[in-house]
RNA sequence: GCGCUCGUAGCUCAAUUGGACAGAGCAUCUGACUACGGAUCAGAAGGUUGGGGAUUCGAGUUCCUCCGAGCGCACCA
């Protein structure tokens, strides 16, 4: 354990009380929790004395005898049924939180081994609008790839577009019947929906056209020039058309990370005959399929994973697994994160386990399906616009931002016009993105503007808001915006509270990377403000009783304001210094 | 039918992966204002964690079984 820096407080006190568990029982885990009793508390001697067969109390007692805690703990006690609670020592808070404030990292550590992860998220289709399931994807997954970056990770992002595909047939015909300057202008100004609907249309209907998509999705397939050129105008509309999506949403996809279905196509008919050659492929119905242990169909026969169709072409399947080949060959992943919705498990289980058969996914290399549920309207079903169509994103941010707006009212009106525009799309994209990052992602969410909105409660705009406040009172004080680092005063209840809260930044960040969940970091960030905001009303800072405790409960707010701000920044939401 | 996910306060969500009396926020009710930004704070009330059973010192969490919801189940991605 470093002497210098910000202590991993659970790492030292686990360790500590390893030691003095090894004096009873060698190897016995701690089991070391936050508590609500104490600061933390140590459940590991009521299993420890149920092996031993003595009552749990003497083991604790025992243990919390021994235990070489002094520097750290005020105290060390046994309570109820033989936990044992620990209550940190001011003095060691106090000299904890003056290394965090002169911490850049302010107390988040760094991975103990790095690892190159790739991260699959985001996905829009070509020539297809953007909704919300898309929207969930995109912010969870850029939410993760800042703190796996933040941690030190070396994360290469991948937005798998859909790119190819038997749909482009049915596209590139409707492209020529409108005209290519036409259509052009039609996709630039984002209405890919209309395109790709009236391009459907015309499949459905007429004969023809269904008949010229056939013959255009071969020649696309072949690698038709012409066919090709039209091809890429359709890429670079809907491309470009993201990019301003990923803008208004403030997110770090860019171009570079576009690795589109296309990419693989080169990579295709390997994987079929590789497949072959391990003996993995069968023909079933015609199409040339794997069939891996323990996947069902309702008929309770086994399920195969299609690889090439009876009419000889490539569903998304062989694409996958290409992918998969690609990422751990070409790339040098030792983890894949796809984030992707929940309806995806099966076909995202049988990829993996048909990648692991063929020796394409090694053992040493980890497949993770970030899974998420639906967003689901306030009348529980699937989000749809009055209408019943699919909520266009586009259209859904440009509300949150109107709505925003609204919502701040006149309470903007001494901030410059550009100035409360960019404060309104801070709120309104935070309060959208934060709404989809606060909950558990595995389960479906309510999509509430009201809620989400709110400055109460657990919202993007109660933080922020708290951030800027935090902001105002440093910029009242004048040269004490950056105050030096010093151990502050922990006098006040509502001082030491603060900075306990502080120190716990590192291990909300770790949280969210363990099991790649931003809620955990949501609910330390409420957490941190609520505790801040009692402070803030019973600790004067400006008028702190003398110059120590001013200096002291300055820093104590901006180091407050730090860890909002850069907590913010992990999940991808802007904190503006005023609002 | 089989599989996966889920069911927690009136509403929206937590619960550090098996730990103490299940926690917040809305909404409701009580208090506190010339306020370092009230876009606030303090407090009250609200629960048989869908029902039942099992495992153990200890279960919202694990297992079994019902009830209910959503999703998936071979040539769309």
């Amino acid at each position: 354990m470093p002497q210098w820096g910000v202590a991993d407080i659970q790492a030292l006190l686990t360790a500590r009380l390893r030691a003095a568990f090894d004096t009873v029982e060698p190897g016995a885990d701690p089991v070391l929790r936050p508590s609500e009793h104490a600061d933390f508390q140590a459940n590991g001697a009521l299993a420890l004395a149920k092996r031993l067969g003595r009552p749990p109390r003497d083991v604790a007692a025992e243990i919390a005898a021994v235990a070489d805690l002094d520097a750290v703990c005020a105290s060390v006690e046994v309570s109820g049924a033989g936990f044992i609670n620990l209550v940190l020592a001011d003095s060691y808070i106090a000299a904890q939180v003056g290394l965090l404030a002169a911490d850049e990292r302010l107390g988040s550590r760094t991975a103990a081994e790095p690892a190159r992860i790739v991260v699959d998220y985001s996905a829009p289709n070509v020539a297809k609008e953007m909704h919300v399931g898309h929207l969930r994807s995109t912010v969870i997954g850029d939410a993760l790839c800042r703190v796996l970056v933040h941690l030190g990770h070396d994360v290469v992002r991948e937005n798998h577009v859909g790119d190819w595909g038997t749909n482009f047939g049915m596209l590139i015909e409707h492209l020529l019947d409108v005209g290519e300057t036409e259509a052009v202008e039609e996709l630039s100004v984002g209405d890919l929906d209309g395109f790709y609907k009236a391009a459907r249309s015309s499949f459905d209907n007429d004969e023809g056209f269904r008949e010229r998509s056939r013959r255009r999705v071969v020649a696309l397939q072949s690698g038709d020039g012409e066919t090709l050129r039209l091809w890429r105008i359709l890429v670079a509309e809907s491309v470009g058309y993201f990019a301003e999506v990923y803008a208004k949403l403030g997110v770090l996809l860019n171009g570079a990370d576009i690795v589109g279905e296309s990419t693989y196509n080169p990579m295709l008919a390997d994987v079929v005959r590789d497949l072959e050659r391990a003996g993995l492929l069968v023909t079933s119905d015609g199409a040339r399929c794997v069939f891996p242990p323990g996947f069902a169909n309702r008929d309770g026969e086994p399920l195969p994973l299609i690889i090439q169709k009876s009419d000889g072409g490539f569903g998304y399947a062989t694409t996958d697994l290409a992918a998969i080949r690609d990422r751990v060959g070409r790339i040098g992943a030792s983890r894949i994160l796809y984030v992707v919705g929940s309806p995806q498990a099966q076909h995202l289980e049988m990829c993996f386990a048909v990648a692991r058969l063929a020796g394409w996914l090694p053992e040493s290399v980890e497949a993770v399906h970030v899974a998420f549920g639906s967003v689901l309207g306030t009348d529980h079903k699937m989000l749809k616009s009055r209408s019943g169509a699919t909520v266009k994103l586009v259209e859904l941010l440009d509300e949150a931002v109107e709505r925003a707006a609204a919502a701040a009212g006149e309470r903007g009106a001494a901030l410059a016009p550009d100035e409360r525009a960019r404060v309104a799309h801070a709120l309104g994209i935070g309060a959208v993105k934060y709404a989809d990052l606060s909950g558990d992602r595995t389960r479906d969410y309510v999509f509430d503007w009201d809620r989400m909105l709110a400055f109460d409660g657990n919202t993007a705009p109660y933080l922020q808001y708290a951030h800027a406040r935090i902001r105002s009172v440093l910029r009242q004080a004048g040269d004490g915006a950056s105050p030096a680092p010093v151990a502050p005063s922990l006098a006040e209840p509502a001082e030491r509270a603060l900075a306990l809260a502080l120190l716990g930044f590192g291990d909300a960040v770790d949280a969210v990377a363990a099991s790649y969940a931003p809620n955990r970091l949501c609910a330390y960030l409420f957490d941190l403000a609520t505790t801040f905001t009692s402070f803030y009303e019973t600790c004067p800072i400006l008028r702190a009783p003398d110059p120590e405790r001013r200096h002291s409960r300055l820093l104590l707010a901006r180091v407050t304001a730090d860890v909002l701000a850069t907590g913010l920044d992990l999940l991808g939401i802007a904190a503006p210094a005023r609002m």
